[in-house]
DNA sequence: GTAACGATACGGCATCGGTG
DNA sequence: CACCGATGCCGTATCGTTAC
């Protein structure tokens, strides 16, 4: 804090975003380039951070302040996106190479509401009021919490950090998919900063209380999955079924519906039984119409162990609750990994521009086959560029590619099937399940990305047939 | 064995923002 | 402004694989 006070005391005269940035990276970015810096800290190189603004497709890397607010205020550069996290390299934007988490950032995709409204969204939730908010072009909002401290970015700290940020992003109902710490969000300017109280500055500590009293930590269920899906249990519409007297005709279906949410928020099975076997006794009408066989408190825990033991089964329709809690609800998938797409961003790099044309290429020709320096010709890209382009996609699952070695050989790429194997995808998460240990990565396992109000399925990743090493890719698509 | 291909390793070069 | 250090791009050489 010692810093950030000489910080607002040696720049009187800082505009509000300055101020905003000086805040979030004010402990660990040097003020200028180095030769106006004292000895102490400029020796201190492993606490320095390369932090990104720029556009979508391309971002500069800027490690002192006073270069930061250069390029903020010169409207030669473009300065729509940065990113709240620092890096300790320059040239990756990638999780693994983040070193401070500096803020938590939410997009709050909420057009109409007022700055009042917005605030109460986090009175609601029972956190504190963010440092600052600004409004996307979209008529939707950015929150951020700046952190009075920043946290070293360790891989535990980061799997901590999106977990929270995922049960906050769902308590307060923004998009789900900004979750995660390496994220670029729109740069405060002038007109856009609405709200920013500098003193609302937390620790993260005040995070991982807020966490452990709203959203228990349980070791069984501290997998990834659980950021895919939150605990839907936790919904209204669920406790509504849950507790509420069912009638008969209904009663089948809604054990199977609450045996398949409970799956997806990761319940072990024995609670899941004795939650349904409390269901039945308290809730569950008992009648049976004459011939036909009665309902039993046996049917209804079996329906646990069936929907448990079956790796079919992934989580409940959205829109079978709706019917039966009578209830809005709807909830949306993400994915913890984003597709892994490593994007770095750098001046020379044409791979990117070579990666889109063979996928547009793929689209009009479904399937190419060839040598590959006869399709690398075909592209005009440099044989050892196509490779690296190609092996890129195969890891991330975006295309399938089969090889024929030797004479005569061939290389043929086509697009991945889209995935038919359940019912009714539109609302179905796919997040391959307890017997894959949370820290291994799944292997060709699928999540689809539906919007459940439209109903469709808004996009569907593979997740990359990678170690765990592999690197996370940055978001594909910023939020407004 | 040989031709024709894919896979891999290596090195020259360009490029970046920071440095002094 | 020249230089630094790190890294990506890309051509080339070489090795491995397969059909003939």
């Amino acid at each position: 804090m010692t810093q950030i006070v000489a910080i607002d005391q040696s720049f009187t005269s800082l505009t509000k975003p300055e101020a905003f940035f000086s805040l979030l990276y004010g402990a660990y970015m040097i003020e200028r380039p180095k030769r106006f810096r004292s000895k102490l800290s400029a020796s201190n190189n492993n606490d320095r951070q390369w932090v990104f603004v720029g556009g979508k497709e391309r971002m500069k890397s800027l490690a002192s302040k006073a270069t930061l607010f250069a390029v903020l205020s010169d409207p030669e550069v473009e300065t729509t996106y940065y990113t709240p996290n620092g890096y300790y390299r320059r040239d990756l934007r990638w999780t693994e190479s983040l070193r401070w988490l500096n803020a938590f950032v939410f997009d709050l995709d909420i057009i109409g509401e007022t700055i009042v409204e917005v605030l109460e969204r986090f009175d609601n939730a029972g956190l504190p009021r963010p440092t600052s908010i600004i409004k996307t072009p979209s008529g939707g909002y950015h929150a951020t919490y700046v952190f009075s401290k920043p946290v070293r970015a360790t891989t535990k700290a980061i799997r901590l950090y999106t977990a929270i940020m995922g049960h906050m992003a769902v308590d307060l109902g923004s998009d789900t998919a900004a979750v995660g710490a390496n994220r670029i969000f729109r740069t405060p300017t002038e007109q856009n900063l609405i709200y920013f109280e500098p003193s609302n500055c937390y620790d993260f500590e005040v995070f991982k209380t807020w966490r452990d009293i709203n959203h228990p930590y349980e070791p069984d269920n501290a997998g990834f999955f659980n950021i895919h899906t939150g605990n839907i249990m936790n919904h209204p519409a669920l406790q509504y079924l849950l507790e509420s007297p069912c009638q008969e005709g209904r009663r089948e279906q809604t054990a199977l519906t609450l045996a398949l949410a409970m799956k997806a928020s990761d319940w072990p099975q024995e609670r899941a039984e004795a939650a349904l076997r409390d269901w039945f006794i308290s809730c569950c009408s008992k009648g049976a119409q004459a011939g036909k066989k009665p309902f039993t408190q046996r049917d209804a825990v079996y329906k646990a162990g069936y929907v448990f033991r079956s790796p079919k089964f992934h989580a409940p329709k959205a829109d079978v609750i709706r019917e039966l809690s009578g209830l809005p609800f709807f909830y949306q998938t993400r994915n913890c990994w984003e597709s892994a797409k490593p994007r770095s961003d750098r001046e020379r790099s044409h791979l990117f521009e070579w990666e889109a044309d063979l996928l547009a290429l793929l689209k009009t020709e479904k399937e190419l086959s060839g040598t590959q320096q006869e399709l690398a010709t075909r592209l005009n890209c440099p044989l050892t560029s196509f490779k690296a382009i190609l092996c890129r996609l195969r890891a991330d699952g975006r295309v399938i590619v089969e090889t024929r070695r030797g004479r005569g050989g061939l290389t043929v790429v086509r697009l991945p099937e889209p995935p038919l194997n359940e019912p009714a995808s539109d609302n179905v998460i796919v997040f391959p399940l307890a017997e894959a240990t949370p820290s291994v990565p799944i292997r060709d396992a699928e999540i689809i990305h539906a919007d459940f109000q439209l109903k469709r399925v808004t996009r569907i990743d593979r997740l990359p047939a990678a170690e765990v090493s592999e690197p996370e890719a940055p978001d594909p698509e910023p939020p407004d």
